[in-house]
DNA sequence: AAACTATATCGTAATATTGCAATATATAAA
DNA sequence: TTTATATATTGCAATATTACGATATAGTTT
C-alpha cells in the first residue's frame, strides 16, 4: 500500500503527523536551524550552506512551505525565506506542552 | 534514490529528524496519545483502540520503540507498553524550547 | 497436550520519498 | 538584447513506508 489511512484518524492527529513529517529530514532540520540563525535569507544562501544540489533544496523548501513552517517572498529575482512564526509556535505548543506523564510501567 | 544522506548532517540534526519521523504518522500519534491517557496498557488494547490490523499496529509500535519514544516489557504472554519518559521529555525540549524568532521578513 | 491468547515476523503490493541532471522560467545586469 | 543569476519543474532511478494476510512464536488456560 504505502498510503496512510488519513481518514481513520482525527484532524489533530493528522495535523501533528504532517508537521512532524515536515521536520523528519535532517536537511529540513538544517534549513530550519539556519533560518532561525540568520533570520532571513534568500534561497541561494541555503543552497550554498547545505551539501545538496539546488533542485533537492528547492524540493525540501517546498515541503516546508507546504507544511506552513516557512514562507517565501519574491524579492527581485530572488526569493526571501523565513520562518512562519505562527505555525512554528504551534509546533512548539504541540510538542512542548504535552501533559506530564506518570510512568508506572516498566 | 530515496536514501537520506545522513552523513552530510550533524548528529543533532539527524536525531531530531529521526524523532520527528517516528511521530510523523497519525497512527503513531494516536498510540502516543493513548499511552499518555491510559499510562500503561498491553499491545492488544492498542489493537482494539485503533482501526488498523494487528500486524500494522505491531509495526508502528516497533518504530516507536526503535526511536526510543515508548518501551515495552514482557508480562506473561502480553507486552506492557508505556511512554519512555526521558526520550519523550527530550522531544519536548527539542521542539518546545527553540529560540524566540525575530521575524523581520515578509 | 490441545486450544486459546497475545504479539511478532514474513512476504508482498501499492505508494511515497529522496536526490539529481536536465531544463524551464523569470528577473537583473551588461 | 544578450548574458548572468536565482529558483522551480520535470523525469527518473533507488529506496523507504504503509498496510495486511498468512504464519510463526510464546505464554496461558483447560
Amino acid at each position: 500500500m504505502g498510503i496512510t489511512k488519513t481518514d481513520l484518524f482525527t484532524e489533530n492527529q493528522n495535523e501533528i503527523a504532517i508537521l512532524a513529517k515536515a521536520i523528519a529530514h535532517p536537511a529540513r532540520v538544517a534549513i530550519i536551524e539556519y533560518l532561525i540563525k540568520v533570520n532571513v535569507c534568500i534561497c541561494n544562501d541555503i543552497v550554498n550552506e547545505l551539501p545538496l544540489a539546488q533542485p533537492t533544496i528547492s524540493q525540501h523548501l517546498k515541503e516546508l512551505k507546504n507544511a506552513g513552517i516557512i514562507k517565501g517572498n519574491i524579492e527581485g529575482n530572488a526569493i526571501c525565506y523565513c520562518i512562519n512564526e505562527p505555525v512554528f509556535h504551534k509546533i512548539q505548543g504541540l510538542f512542548g506542552a504535552i501533559l506530564p506523564i506518570q510512568n508506572k510501567c516498566c
